[in-house]
DNA sequence: AAATGGTGCAACCGCGCGCAG
DNA sequence: TCTGCGCGCGGTTGCACCATT
């Protein structure tokens, strides 16, 4: 029950308390628990919102018996326990996704989210953080900086594209058609009809390393998102599926690329680091190869 | 085998927005 | 208009796990 390994932990929170009750929030209250959940708690979660709903969180909490604060309870449900919630590796797709859609609208994480069935921002913010940013370190250059961005932009998605098509040639084509009609429930809220008991507990948490249909599908789905993958677009204006317009019909376009202006940049790059796992030795001689 | 350091990620925190009264 | 509450967001924390020494 690979989800479940954090459950133990953080006790250190338990019935710490702050002075800084404000705005209403009960966050602070020495009176709720704090720190890991526990089974018997997410249960008692799950089950009161399969028959109740979600949302009025503090109220949730309370007439569930929950001794926990209604933000508490929002957050366990909507990052952990909805039965929608895809966890594990990011898959290339997604990883072009989110350098896509960070790089058009920043740390919106949340609005990211929207657009990587069963992601949460959480997740997503967590991936930036430990992979991008370790990059942006390794690379020593800021994660903000035009350098890194430009690093991003003209040598890490179209690289990820490559491998993304290189990758889709050797799989069978998946219908997508089917996958939207068994699938598309991402930002709907998900109330099945069930109880939850520990015996079907694990099955109602998937993980993406399971091979359960759930998780076989969405994954097949992200596997083209850059073809025919018909997201919800939101507040696109235009096509989610090329918000900043390289990869036209799938297709990978450096008409704008001027990979010489960053040639200095990227030079200094690649010799300050080559040892990373992302930037492999393909990676490098690709990056050689745009140098020259 | 033990110690140490790095990484991943669940959970917490403060803040701000929207809405109802 | 003001106030309080509910909620969501982005940033931060710190433990468990794992790899390395």
């Amino acid at each position: 029950m690979d989800h479940l390994q954090h459950v133990n932990f953080d006790l250190r929170r338990e019935g710490s308390s702050n002075d800084n009750n404000k705005k209403g929030d009960e966050d602070n209250n020495m009176d709720f628990k704090r720190g890991s959940w526990t089974i018997e708690e997410d249960l008692t979660l799950m089950n009161h919102i399969a028959l109740h709903g979600e949302g009025r969180w503090n109220s949730l909490a309370r007439s569930a018996g929950l001794k926990r604060t209604g933000k508490s309870c929002r957050l366990r449900w909507l990052n952990y326990l909805r039965p929608d919630v895809r966890r594990g590796n990011i898959t290339l797709e997604e990883q072009l996704l989110i350098l896509e859609l960070h790089s058009r609208w920043g740390n919106r994480w949340s609005k990211i989210a929207q657009h990587l069935p069963g992601r949460t921002d959480n997740e997503i913010k967590n991936y930036w953080r430990t992979r991008v940013q370790k990059h942006a370190k390794q690379l020593k250059c800021d994660v903000n900086s035009k350098q890194f961005k430009d690093t991003l932009r003209y040598l890490w998605m179209p690289r990820l594209v490559e491998r993304i098509q290189a990758s889709s040639n050797s799989n069978n084509q998946v219908n997508i058609q089917q996958s939207n009609d068994n699938i598309i429930s991402n930002n709907n809220n998900i109330v099945p009809n069930m109880s939850f008991t520990q015996e079907n507990y694990s099955s109602t948490t998937t993980t993406a390393s399971s091979e359960n249909s759930i998780g076989t599908q969405i994954s097949d789905m992200s596997a083209n998102c850059y073809t025919n993958y018909p997201i919800n677009q939101g507040d696109y204006g235009e096509s989610l599926i090329s918000p900043t317009g390289y990869f036209q019909n799938g297709a990978l376009d450096f008409r704008t690329v001027d990979i010489h202006d960053n040639q200095q940049n990227m030079s200094q790059l690649l010799l300050d680091d080559v040892s990373d796992n992302f930037w492999n030795i393909e990676d490098m001689l690709f990056l050689q190869q745009q140098l020259n």
